[in-house]
Parts: structure tokens; C-alpha cells; sequence
DNA sequence: TCATTAAATTTTA
DNA sequence: TAAAATTTAATGA
């Protein structure tokens, strides 16, 4: 978790329920918040002239949403969008500096965060310029599976739906399904009740 | 080889 | 039970 939830809501952070579906900001926006979720995913996407889908993040539990906007004067560069039934904090930007001002404890959290989202865009910006659908998957789910802290093998189960894992690669949801095969048969991955465990 | 299109089947809400 | 997700198959770049 970024800033405890507590905390949050001493500062005035309002705790809204949205269902799926909702839009939290779209591209073009200005920041006016500082959003962290309680329970639910959210997704970080943006839509080429096709109307193909991108997505940057799939965000969870304990993460916030769009925090690298909120320092400067930019729009958001991307939609977010709730994917699942969730509860999400909400605090206005003013309130939000105001805290990151007068506690260095959450201020150095907060850039230790920043530091992992900036670390996860290199893997994931590196990753999606690989040919090979096969290692852009294994690398994508690496990299979660790290951050979930899971160690076993076959043990986590990957929380992306094949289209999801699609979107965030730039592949199509066929070339993904085959590919996953193609790990199952190389034990890479083990396929359950159609479930992918890395 | 991978993307695209189409269609069938299964799962989920 | 309708919508979403998964899968297979055919075709084209």
C-alpha cells in the first residue's frame, strides 16, 4: 500500500463504491485527484485510430491510479477504467501535496512507488518491442508474478484474462491462447479449469 | 509466423 | 439467460 487508508481518510479522502465499467478520468483530463484503491482492479488504457485497445496497467488492492500525474501540468495521456466492483479513495490534489509537503515518511514511499511504476514501464516498454510473443508473455508474467511475492512454481494464478494479457502486450487474444499452449507444453505454465498458473 | 475474421462453445454475472 | 470470455478454423500479409 501506498498511503495508509486511515490516514487518507483523517486528510479527507472520500471512499466511493463504482461499478464496472465506470470511467475515474479519461485522456485529456486534468488531474484533480489523488486515487487509491481499497479493493477491485482498475485499468490504465487509451484506444488507437482503430479503436484497438492499449492497455498500460492493470492496477489492484493498495495501488493508486495515475499519482505520476499530479506533480505537473499534463493531462492524463489515458483512460481508467474500473474493470471489477471496487472501492477507491479519492483526495483532491491540494489536500494530497499538502501531505506529501509535510510528511517525508509518505513522501519517501510515495517515490519508492513512483520508482517501481517507472522500473515496471522499462520491462514492460523493452518487452513490447520483442518479436517473439512467447517472451513478451513469460516476461509480462514474471513481472507479475514477482510483485504478487509468490515464489513456487505453478503457484500463482495469473489474474488476466487471455484478452487482457492481449491488450497489454499489443498481441492478439489468438496468438495469446496459442502461445500459452505452447508454454503449457513446454512447462512454462500449467493450464487448470482454463486457468493460467506461472 | 502472426493478424484478422468468423463462428461455436463455455463461463460468468 | 444475455453478455463476456475462450477456443478453433480458415485466410491473408
Amino acid at each position: 500500500m501506498i498511503i495508509d487508508e486511515d490516514l487518507l481518510l483523517e486528510n479527507g479522502a472520500i471512499c466511493e463504491d463504482y461499478e464496472p465499467k465506470t470511467i475515474l478520468f479519461k485522456e485529456g483530463d486534468s488531474p484533480h485527484y489523488y486515487f487509491q484503491i481499497i479493493s477491485g482492479t482498475v485499468e490504465l488504457n487509451n484506444y488507437h485510430e482503430d479503436g484497438k485497445e492499449f492497455t498500460f496497467n492493470i492496477l489492484s488492492a493498495g495501488q493508486s491510479i495515475g499519482e505520476s500525474l499530479l506533480f505537473s501540468d499534463n493531462n492524463y495521456p489515458m483512460n481508467a477504467v474500473v474493470k471489477t466492483r471496487s472501492q477507491i479513495l479519492k483526495l483532491p490534489k491540494s489536500v494530497f501535496l499538502d501531505l506529501i509537503r509535510k510528511d517525508q515518511d509518505i513522501t519517501l514511499n510515495f517515490f519508492r512507488c513512483l520508482s517501481d511504476r517507472l522500473y515496471y514501464k522499462y520491462i514492460m516498454l523493452f518487452n513490447n518491442s520483442s518479436a517473439d510473443p512467447l517472451t513478451k508473455i513469460s516476461c509480462l508474467l514474471n513481472y507479475f508474478k514477482g510483485f504478487s511475492g509468490d515464489k513456487g512454481q505453478f503457484t500463482y494464478h495469473v489474474p488476466f484474462t487471455r484478452q487482457q494479457i492481449a491488450n497489454l502486450t499489443g498481441l492478439c487474444v489468438e496468438t495469446v491462447i496459442r502461445s500459452i499452449k505452447k508454454m503449457e507444453k513446454q512447462n512454462v505454465v500449467r493450464i487448470t479449469n482454463r486457468k493460467i498458473y506461472y
